[in-house]
DNA sequence: TAGATTGTTAATCGATTAACAATC
DNA sequence: TAGATTGTTAATCGATTAACAATC
């Protein structure tokens, strides 16, 4: 519905940010905010508020400011969390089952439609609802079900190549969480390494930089 | 042993991955590389390696480039790999277990010496080779252990108070994995948000970019 | 030495902040 | 209407890229 295509990386990371305090404010009662009184709560600026917003367009009133509920949907709708993409998991170990058990794909765009894992947890043969499916069903279970996204809590060795079988399968999206970077050339391939591991040493970093 | 503090964000946050690149360097046996093979390898530009490796330090050789060996090395200790930081972790639910049993905490600066949690799953007393602690027991194991980092895998709610209460106990760093934003504006104590769903919901608005 | 590649300064680009006219 | 706050343009700031002299 909205056009806009030209919006840049530190923007898009913010929405969702943003979603969560609307969604805290709403919570707590609070009908309308000025971009003033939100970025005191956000620690930003106000005018890095209202430049955002208006990427997408003129949420707001002048005079007035912006209404909660209304602007928590708006910004649900430019996230895609009322177009749901079917996703799968990939790697059943600790990680898989937490990200399947505790993340709330319906309200984050996405639905969890299958899962795979060669080696489950013995005696777990479903997750979440879904059954753990052998790797040797990806293919027929895609061609299928035409899954769009793709969940990867596997090792770094196994992701090169199932990257690719995943890609000949459909999948336009990654969830990359495993320690190999996908650096995918392909135009419409999206791709969001997340990197666990790099997270933990700018941490360590940031508190080793004064001692040293 | 250096004393640069005025490292940007954007730098710091590219050292890991720096890191990752010259390890895997090093595994293929490659003994020297210079900043446009490297740039190469990684989607950069070799200028962009060339500024981000002088915040630290000449580490390369004007006509041959860089030694991978000792460039991995450097930037270990800069992030602090040497250095380790005692750790402990809050709430051991699946993404907890799956944080404690895989995140490879002494090759990235600290080490994890103490569980927490009220309600572990049942015939769950240790992980990782150490026990799960009640939360009855934080301060006393704080004061005589003395950890300086906090990883938190609990829900939103419980958040705001066991910060503020971990900070009393002499915690200088968190890796917050709860749905809560920590903004502590005490000088010395550091934040790593990680915020898995606000990745996800990137990803989602990637995923959706062209279509609407 | 000649060739290559760094370290570093200067130029460009993009993102954030400030300012203010439009308007509710 | 007067006061408030947006939408939007202009100014500033910071990060990335380009260029090149230094030097191995």
């Amino acid at each position: 519905m909205i056009k806009e295509t030209n919006i840049s990386m530190p923007v898009i990371r913010r929405l969702p940010r943003y979603y969560r305090f609307l969604y805290d404010l709403k919570e707590n009662g609070i009908t309308r905010i000025s971009s003033r009184e939100l970025s005191q709560r956000m620690g930003l600026t106000a005018s890095q508020i209202r430049q955002d917003l208006n990427c997408f367009g003129g949420f707001g009133q002048q005079g007035y400011g912006y209404m909660v509920e209304q602007l928590y949907e708006e910004i649900g709708r430019i996230l895609g969390v009322d177009h749901p993409t079917d996703a799968i998991l990939l790697g059943v170990g600790n990680l898989g089952k937490a990200v399947a058990k505790h993340m709330r794909f319906d309200t984050r765009g996405f639905r969890l439609v299958g899962l795979f894992d060669d080696n489950p947890a013995l005696g777990e043969a479903t997750l979440a609802g879904l059954p753990i499916l052998p790797t040797a069903q990806l293919e027929a279970f895609c061609a299928s079900h035409k899954p769009q996204m793709a969940i990867l809590c596997i090792p770094k060795e196994a992701a090169p190549a199932l990257v690719q079988q995943l890609v000949d399968c459909g999948i336009k999206g990654f969830w990359n969480f495993s320690h190999y970077d996908i650096s995918f050339d392909h135009p419409d391939v999206v791709v969001e390494n997340v990197h666990m591991g790099d997270s933990l040493m700018t941490l360590s970093y940031r508190m080793n930089e004064d001692k040293e």
